[in-house]
This record gives C-alpha cells, structure tokens and sequence, in this order.
DNA sequence: ATGTTACGTGTAAACGGTTACATCAACGAC
DNA sequence: GTCGTTGATGTAACCGTTTACACGTAACAT
C-alpha cells in the first residue's frame, strides 16, 4: 500500500485520529510531546493528508481554476508567474484551463466541484454566453471580461492607454496617424481603438484604421499599406506589439525609416519589443502584477464570508491603467542615426 | 444552499443514490428511461460531482501535477499549451506549481494527496535533491532532469542538437568556434557545451567557451568579447537564443557584420528568433509536442496499473532531437547584402 | 406451478479526513 | 471527601461518491 492514512499515524503513535488530525494541523489543545511524536511518525511514514477527504469536510478545496483563452506567448506566462506568486502565498494552487474553442463549455462547469474560485480571462467571449457556462455560486475574478458581469473584475484601462499613446505621438508632431486594430469582437482590441479615436479626434489630428488580427502578419500588412501610401499617415500606432513588429519589418523592407518618417507604437510591451531595432515604444502593463492582484481578490472573496467582514458585492472593479515606454521608434537617438 | 448533492438528485428523481450514479457515469445496467430522468433533473439542479467525494471513492482524481522551474518567456506558455491540449484529450485537469528558490520542497510532498501523477521539470535539480523531495509511489515524468532519475524521462537531446549546429557552422565555413555556454549546474546548457566541444573537436576546430548564464546581457558581454578580439573567432554559438540576441546586438554595435565576418547561431528558436535582423539561425525544439508528449506518458503511467499491460519500468526515456532552422545568421542573403 | 436466469434497482459500507461531543484524569475549593 | 473546573484525549458522526451485494420482478424452461 503506497499511502499511509490518518489511521496508520494515529495506530502507529498509539493516539486516536482526533489528535494526530489536531497535532498536525496545529491545534492548540494538544500536549506538546504528543504532538512531537505524531509529527515524528507522520514524517517516518511518509504521511499526506488525503486533499479529496479533507476537501470533503472542510468544503473547500484550497485550489482556484484558471481560465485562459488560448495561451500563446510570453503574456501568459507572466500571468501564471503572478497568479502563482500570490497563489502560494494564500496556500492556493492553480488549476489550469484553456478554454478552447469548441470546448471548455462543459469543462468550465465541471470545475465547479473542483476549485473554491475562478480567475476567468476571456476577452473572446460575451457577457451572456459567459454567464451561462459559469457555475453560480462561485467566487470569480474577471480579467478583462467585458464589464457586466457580476464579480470583481479587472481590467488593463485599454482606452486610457491607447489615448495615451496618441497623445505622445501628437505631442512628437505627429500629424496623420494609422491605428492598426486587433480583431473585432476581443476586447481589448475594442477599447484600444476606441481610446485611440477619441484622443485622436480630441487633439484634431487624423486617425486611419487599419484592420488587424493581433498577428504579425497582419501587421505587416498594414505596414506595407503605409509604407506604400496606401495609407497616408506619418505615425503607425498597433494595438499590440505583435502588429507594431510585424509593421516595423515592413516598413524597413520598404526603405521607409523609423522613426525619422514613420513613428511606430505598440501595447502591451513584450520583453521582444526592447529588443527589436529599433527599440519599440509601447505601453507596459505589468501582466505579472495583475496576475497576483486577481488572486489576491479571490482570496479575499474566497475567505470573506468565513471573515463576515469583506463586502463582496456584484460591484469590485479594478482598472489597471498602463504606462508609456517610449523608445527609439518614436524618438530619435544616437544608435538610430548612426546605423 | 448552493450545490446540489447526488442525493437531492435522487430525491428529485425519486431514485436511490445508486441509480444516479450509475445512469450520470453512463453504466450499463439502466434503463433508458430512467437515465433519461436523471439527466433532466441533474441538468435542472445543476448537480455537478464533487470532486473530492469523487476522488475518494475511486481513488484517483484526475488531475495531474506540472512542477516547472520559474517562470519566464514564451517557452512555458508552449509547453504547457501542449500539455493542456493532451491533458484535456485524457480528461486530465493541470495544476501547476512553480518551483521557486526556497518553497516548493515541502508544497511537492503536499502534491501526493492531491494528483494523479506528475511531470517534474527542474533542470536545476539534483537527482539526489530531487528524489528526496519526490512523493514516493506517485508516477512522474521527467522534463529535462539529470537522467539518473526512476520514472520516464523525456529529454532534449542538447548534445545531438548542439554538435548538429556545430556542424552546420563548420559546413558554412568556420575555422574557430566561440561557444557562449549556459549557466554552470544548468542541464540543458552542460549538454549543450559538451555536444559542442565535441563535435567541434571531431570537426578539427577550434572551440572557445565563454561562459554566460542564459541571460541576454550575458550575450552581449560574450559577443563583445569577439568584437574586440578578445575571444578570436569567426563563428559564435550561443546556448541559447536570448544569448545569442545579445550577441548580435554587441556585435552590431561594434560594427562586425553578421554573418559576413562572425556567423551566429542560438539554441531554441523563440519566436523572437525569426524577428531580429538578421534573423537567427537556431535549433527549434518543437516545445508545444515536448508537452503533449510527456502528459501522453504519464498517462499512460497512469493508466498502465489498470490495463496491466504497458510496461512501466524505470528505464523509460525518450530524447527529442531538435530542427536545425538555417536563417540568416549563418548565411548571406539579398536582404543582408542590400541592408 | 416451480426453479432458474437475467436484469434493474435499492441498501449500506467503504474511502480519509475533521470536529462536536463525551470521557477522563488531575487539581483546587469547599 | 466531594464537587466543580479545566484541559487533554478518544469516540463516532458526517462530508458526497461509488459499488459490492442483496433484493424484487419478469421471462422462460422445466
């Protein structure tokens, strides 16, 4: 038998299983040899409380479900990298879940037995549709959902951000600028074109959407429309910086230069992005911060009605707002002229 | 109350306990009508199984632990794409756990209790270290370790990989090799320096290491090395692709032409890679199909007790040979020449 | 009619923890 | 000496499933 039981400790120490269960989760009422020599035997035996069984009284699991679009690129990674920070700092572990396209929809229910919240991110899916599929009942943090949902939510201030964004390019004499958008329907490429219109339109400069995908390809695309005058505009700003890049290979394949004729900016500032020539200015968020704040939320929702003290209304939403980097490829430096 | 038990299923349904079981597992011995009504009522409660209940009865939970070394950069976000992608195709959940510094020894024994089976990736670790910390008895799979381990173990073949470039450096010309190592203690990167030393050896050049530490300005230290002749060679190698990048910036930045003067390679082939200018030649380890892989086995590890059938000894170790993708690091193209 | 078989369904015993409650010993107060 | 009081420990019920086994019924062979 691999696995020794609260009854092998409590038989091999000669206790009874309420007080090996009390002295190995540091109860107060418990002698202190007794616990030394539970503590001995258990350790002697290899034991680990069975997390089903203790689930099964306790009613929670000590696990939250994480619920991810198709993960691709280091932005998850750095999610992850958060959500587990925090996550082991309240004693959570993470139950992974990509929701894939045509499943995920009955996944999603089934985690409702499993876990004792969600930290949901799916900027594909609408309102309702979500609502559908989430289990009632469970604690849930939304990561740039879109913001009706009931649960706290988080979310990047996208708009904010890409207004941001055009205000720098307008402030670098930029006159015309061509916005290249992600795909329609995901959110965050929604809000960025959005924040980008209206600061354009407030600053009196003219704005040219590009339509994109988020890809590089797309955003190669629309660079060699610029580059070609297809589109006339003498700043590029890309709704993330896969586009940007894929624009920045265009444009240099053009002969057009960056930033001398073209400025170009991302979102989203992926580690690539400091390392492409030239440097790409874009707006950063701290995916890994944000990772660690929608747990820490959870937690507290998690543990909140034990506590009596939270308040866990429908109404927590949180906007993280990014912050500009500028580089060389709306600036132009000593390394830019020189090559 | 907020879920729904299997009793009040079957209270609903005016059934035993037992029927509900049998007619929601799809057992055999039910008739069709019966399960039928217990459908309609689970669907109506919204009765889902509780996993822990679930997991002690049949003793297992279905749900595997991925232990991964901190986080960072694209190369998890792939492999645990891949192996969520094989999970789900098992019905297996990931719960993933981060191996930082000074946690993590005791949060692994805490996984005994909690999953199926595990698939441990710790290049930093030990056998001995390693061994010690592992749950007895639990299957596991091995990404990267010292090989020594028991249990199955799925490796990059970094030697093969790594004299293949040498090779392909030789082939292009090389007379004196630069190898820009990974960090002391680092599987990956010791593979990596021997396979180079000796393919460069049986090749007949001459072979340099630097040491680095898998880091981007450890790459630029090295690169720079060349670039004032410190280190004389007229190739340069690097363990992995973020050194390499670095390379390339220090060696652009002091005016060596890539690949005309120094030919550059890497080992990994981030997306990144095909980016830079000039894109970089590298090995491509198919790393989504490296994660897939290793759930596959430990499926089957899983399973295997059950079936009776698949051998499950502890000689089982699989080596993936990475893909050498020539680029332009390595050879002259028009758009190197007109640049 | 009766015995056999097969099948559908119910009863109850696990699974491994936690914890309310009962028990028991030791101790001080009267 | 008796009676609380207190603190440490044991007993057993419970958490929600699965499933071996028991049971009842119907079809069929005898």
């Amino acid at each position: 038998m691999p696995n020794a039981t609260i009854r092998d400790v409590a038989r091999e120490a000669q206790v009874s299983v309420a007080s090996v269960s009390r002295a190995l989760n540091g109860h107060e009422r418990v002698r202190p040899e007794l616990r030394a020599r539970v503590q001995a035997v258990a350790a002697r035996l290899g034991y680990v409380p069975h997390a089903g069984a203790r689930s099964l009284s306790l009613a929670r699991t000590s696990v939250i479900g994480v619920v991810l679009p198709d993960l691709h690129g280091e932005f998850y990674s750095e999610l992850l990298r958060g959500m587990d920070r925090e996550g082991a700092a309240h004693k959570l572990a993470l139950l992974l879940t990509v929701l894939q396209d045509g499943r995920g929809l009955n996944t999603l229910a089934a985690l409702r037995g499993q876990v004792d919240g969600l930290v949901v991110m799916a900027p594909q899916l609408g309102a309702a549709e979500l609502r559908a599929q989430l289990p009632a009942g469970l604690p849930a943090v939304f990561l740039n959902c879109v913001p009706e949902l009931t649960g706290a939510a988080l979310r990047v201030d996208n708009a904010a951000g890409a207004a941001a964004m055009v205000d720098h390019l307008v402030a670098g004499g930029a006159c015309a600028i061509a916005h290249v958008a992600g795909p329609v329907g995901n959110v965050d490429a929604e809000e960025r074109r959005y924040g980008a219109i209206v600061a354009a339109e407030r600053a009196g400069v003219a704005l040219t959407v590009i339509e994109g995908d988020f890809t590089e390809a797309s955003g190669v695309a629309a660079g060699a429309q610029v580059a070609r005058g297809a589109v006339r505009a003498d700043a590029l700003f890309a709704g993330n910086d896969a586009m940007a890049i894929g624009a920045l290979v265009a444009l240099k394949r053009h002969g057009i230069a960056v930033p001398a004729q073209v400025r170009v900016a991302g979102f989203d500032d992926i580690p690539l992005a400091r390392l492409v020539t030239p440097a790409l200015t874009t707006m950063q968020v701290d995916i890994a911060a944000l990772g660690a704040r929608a747990v820490q939320l959870l937690a507290r929702r998690i543990t909140a009605p034990a506590e009596g003290l939270v308040q866990v209304g429908p109404a927590e939403a949180e906007a993280i707002v990014p912050r500009l980097v500028v580089r060389d490829t709306t600036t132009e430096t000593d390394r830019e002229r020189q090559s």
